[in-house]
DNA sequence: TTCTAAACGAGACGGTACGTCCCGTCTTGTG
DNA sequence: CACAAGACGGGACGTACCGTCTCGTTTAGAA
């Protein structure tokens, strides 16, 4: 949990330097994105922020808050698409998630997720933000394409959501472990692929039972 | 680089200990496993696995290096499924992978995979074993499905894998973050959806002829 | 180079604990003096002393240097002799001298001064220390010797220092070879013979060409 | 029958190397000439010397040993003067001791004696060559000054060592602590006082008549 | 204004892990 | 057997960072 939320805390004593918490959890992305768990350093997110060591703790309990911090501030705003179609629905929904993985920030974001998810505390609010948001974008786009009439039956939204990010984070991971650049037609075309098997798998023999 | 395939070393002075790696690595899993990379130390695993410290680094050259190889550890156990059937082989190899993702050492090996990836130091070998060794499975479960007369067509495989390990991945990921356990009916359950999702869609259209 | 000239360091941040350094010095000697150059630890000197490593090492570049300061700690303390005779001063400098070598911590001040000369860097401000601040004492006694009208003639100070630190020395070192124990009458004993010798050899006939 | 101490040590097996003991008790000491007690290393004084660690420990038993024995190999035969004069003896035995302590091997053997009379295992063999035998010559010496007149009255023998041997320790150490080369002309003048010294008072007032 | 409380920079502190080096032991193969 | 080679457990080295702490300095509202 995160101060940033609470109110100024109107009182005596100087007031807290606005806009550090900003400048300190960029810092913090910054230093992740580029040095990793292991080269990851108070000191260094200090020093880079411009803040004394001090300042970040009065702030963040530990370096794990100000990283989960890091991750979270940006998280980026599920895009609300409606193309006016299934197929463009997906299409850009698949493409929005592969651009995140293939994106240093993005994978960065992945990293911090894949540590919270293996730490024994649980994290409710973000969770909810994940799955849970993420499951009523393709409820949605779902419903909208069964209001058109392009699409009857029932489908595991979730499915689908593992399915398409799934995807697109293994085929961030591929380049990433051959060190290659993505390359953006690569990236379009592997997402029309991946686009074209879920839609039609699904609407030719949709898993209605579940 | 590491020292898993050199051959015996033929000479004087006192030969490696044998079964030395496999504990090292074991141990190195265990440790992250438990500790994550916060908390995974040298000292530890040497303790662990009964070994000194400076045997660990007559093997590996740093943390990274044990980490990288305790990764390849176990991944490399791919099965060559034959059942017989395109569904079935598909069914098996998503099963694998969905299991590989539940189980806490399998958690614990794409832990070090996703930090791996994220190193500065390219990875030759492993990349070739990883995508390239599931590659030769695909287009083998593939080729067999061609020869039986039930699918005709060319077929991208890293897609195809990409869409099933990433469908096993978040799976597991999700069940993680909601602190659920993975339940069996509903590991196959969602197999099941994931494999008819992506046969349908390959047999109906599939994205070879874009 | 060491820290304990400096002064106190104007300016922000926690200032050093006070009395660090004394504490950790003395730590030191008694580490030296029990266990010798092998089994002198930097760990050791530390838990001893109650300070954590980093300490030690902020404020002495290694262990040599912590060693050198560690000679230095008491060494310093010159009697400044004035009985009114030049036999009386003599047989107090003597005296000191001898006594020193059959302490056991003065003992392991001259180890570490053995150690440290063998070393490679110089330790100018030491060697003024020892031999020239001895040098002015023994000056000084004969000076007065000499307005005293006890005795004319120059002499070679720092011959006087080595004949009489050097018969201190040895006595102590006879003993501990033969792990025999300093007994005060033997002490004084030899302290006389020694002052005896000096003193008639350099009234006689004295080194005046020197 | 053989005159020799150690028997060939017949029976079957290879022998042991000739000269191994000289050349590792030869590279041992130049080693720790170098490099002093820190980095004097067994694996280099095996290097040097072109054997094996093993070679070593077949014959000494720890690092201590080998140095003990590396210092007592070369321990100077002590000189057995006989110059016709007390004066001429006295002369020949400092500036023998004055060198041995300018010169780094002897140095060295100081060293090891130091550290020797710190340790708590007696030494029996090694205390009676340096201090018994010592003694032999010095009474030797004041034994014929006395057959031939030139000296009367008893002495402490040890006393005089002392004083001679002091004074060229100290001489020694403070040429090392300014990090000074010994002057061959600063050297016979040091020794002229020191011997000057000792004879006119022992002399005209010896010790041993009070 | 003066006072007071908090935020802040700086950096010392105890502690822990890093990766290196060496000791003394051991285990092999060669001479 | 002696010996070369070198792996091994153990432990100290000197460095780096964590999270805590104590200073002096700054910045505001309260008195």
């Amino acid at each position: 949990m995160t101060s940033s939320d609470e109110q100024p805390r109107r009182g005596r004593g100087r007031p807290r330097s606005p806009g550090a918490e900003e400048k300190i959890l960029h810092a913090a992305l910054e230093e992740y994105t580029e040095h990793g768990w292991a080269g990851f350093t108070m000191d260094g997110v200090a020093r880079r922020a411009g803040f004394g060591k001090s300042t970040l703790y009065l702030r963040w309990a530990d370096k794990d808050a100000l990283l989960t911090d890091a991750v979270r501030l940006r998280t980026r705003v599920i895009l609300e698409v409606d193309t006016g179609s299934l197929h463009g629905d997906l299409t850009a929904l698949a493409t929005a998630a592969f651009r995140e993985y293939a994106d240093p920030e993005g994978w960065a974001r992945f990293r911090m997720l894949i540590d919270t998810a293996s730490a024994s505390q649980p994290l409710g609010q973000f969770t909810r933000e994940l799955s849970g948001r993420h499951r009523e974008v393709i409820e949605g786009v779902f419903q909208r394409a069964r209001d058109r009439g392009e699409f009857s039956g029932d489908v595991a939204p979730l499915s689908v959501t593992d399915l398409i990010y799934g995807a697109g984070l293994f085929f961030a991971l591929g380049r990433r472990l051959d060190h290659r650049q993505v390359e953006e037609e690569e990236l379009t075309a592997r997402v029309a692929d991946v686009v074209n098997v879920v839609l039609d798998g699904l609407i030719r023999r949709p898993p209605a039972e579940k």
